[in-house]
DNA sequence: GTAATAGTGTCTTTAAGACACTATTAC
DNA sequence: GTAATAGTGTCTTAAAGACACTATTAC
């Protein structure tokens, strides 16, 4: 397409997109206190065989958000979540077949950010494509600027780790403190605070409250089982929390 | 266009976009401490006599970031500005033309957050349509969900105003700390630290240097004038910084 | 008993906030 | 002098962080 064979009503008339939605899906592995990445492994070009965000195109009855819902429908089988949306990418040439495949037609990418419950996340076969965790730091080179929307979502989590409640969402009903901790550990690295005041600092915000039950793990004292109130949360969830500062 | 009419694979289609990309656009008018946004009244149907958010349909060839700033080109002249993406806002029907006059085409709003420095705005005559600062706590209903974009543009403000120094870059190169102080007050109303406070807060950020020259307004002691120093921020930009909290 | 994990308390440093006080100008 | 604005200091409270200590289990 001649860049002077375009008149100037062309250039300036608005383009066309399709619009697809890739997600940055996080967990934490509780046993081995890792964060992990869901990818998705391409089977055709371009990009073949590296691996890609799960993501899709938007149909034309459902919103961003559902569509976000549907990748997660379709890659992984799993109930407790936190979804919210990311950024939006949309670099002309962002995606190489645009200019032959597509011609005329541009695409932009809307990615969401996920935090999902490890222990009930099953994920859904390899059909059509391989799918698989991947530890944060073992994360290869990915098709597109997949490894961009996704290092925008790692710094994500860590914020919203700090001064929200997100862990409750994906952590079991009844949790200990400790877990608590390792968790926080997994994704935040080890530069915050120690786990006594740690402990000190979440109790103190007051919607943890202790279930009575005990929970023995192997050797030392039983560690009693704690649940987020949700009730006790909302009556101060205006005020600012730091749950950790690195 | 009847349901049972279509097939599963045009149910299933990618949808067809028109990206637009709207400005939530804020400045402090440092003569009557009254934060401003800039609004564009329409002409036309749908939402006609409504103002709106300063906006555009994303062209061929242009970056989203490039849009954005086309937007401010057309709207206002100015030289000293903050610009960032804000949100993007995708359900199916946020534009009421979409069903009728573009069938099968959907429209996205991708919208980006502006704060412009007040003194070196001019506005851009009323063509094609007129162009208007509104005080932020007088702004009208909006045409489309502008209020919504603008409401979640003065919430990104307020955040970026208490963590980072965005302040800076909008007011002019010397300012004394009365004026800074001012600044935040008519954005953050006056539900935060004293003067007295604040001016030690920020002062002990370090990156903040007296000139050594003085202004006199009208009575009184004459204020320093201090500069914003990019060497010594950069020394400490990863640390995260407290300007008010609320 | 020891090792291991859970949980409490104490002390120091630093920041936040209220507010009194001094300094320099115009009039 | 007074009124007005600029700037400093002081005291109280609270949070952050380091770290020592006690408690309860398995073995």
């Amino acid at each position: 397409m001649p860049e002077r064979g375009l008149h100037l009503s062309e250039r300036d008339a608005p383009a066309d997109f399709k619009v697809g939605v890739d997600n940055a899906i996080f967990s934490v592995d509780t046993r081995h206190n890792r964060l992990l990445a869901l990818l998705v492994q391409r089977s055709s070009a371009p990009f073949r065989h590296y691996w890609r965000l799960p993501g899709t195109l938007v149909r034309p009855s459902e919103s961003l958000e559902e569509a976000a819902h549907r990748i997660l429908a379709e890659t992984i089988a799993v109930e407790n979540l936190y979804l919210e949306q990311l950024y939006t990418f949309g670099q002309p040439g962002r995606d190489p077949r645009d200019p032959e495949a597509h011609p005329g037609v541009r695409h932009l990418s809307v990615s969401y950010f996920a935090l999902v419950r490890y222990e009930d996340t099953r994920l859904l076969g390899d059909r059509p494509e391989p799918v698989a965790w991947y530890p944060t730091d073992a994360v290869p080179q990915l098709a597109f600027d997949h490894n961009q929307i996704l290092n925008y979502g790692r710094q994500r989590l860590r914020n919203k780790l700090e001064y929200s409640p997100v862990a409750f969402r994906v952590l079991p009903e009844a949790f200990t403190l400790n877990e608590l901790y390792q968790f926080y550990a997994a994704v935040l690295g080890d530069n915050f605070a120690d786990y006594s005041n740690f402990r000190a600092r979440v109790l103190k915000l007051g919607f943890l409250t202790d279930t009575g039950l005990k929970v023995s793990r192997g050797a030392g004292r039983p560690a009693s089982l704690y649940r987020f109130d949700e009730e006790a949360f909302e009556l101060i969830k205006d005020k600012s929390m730091v749950f950790a500062s690195a």
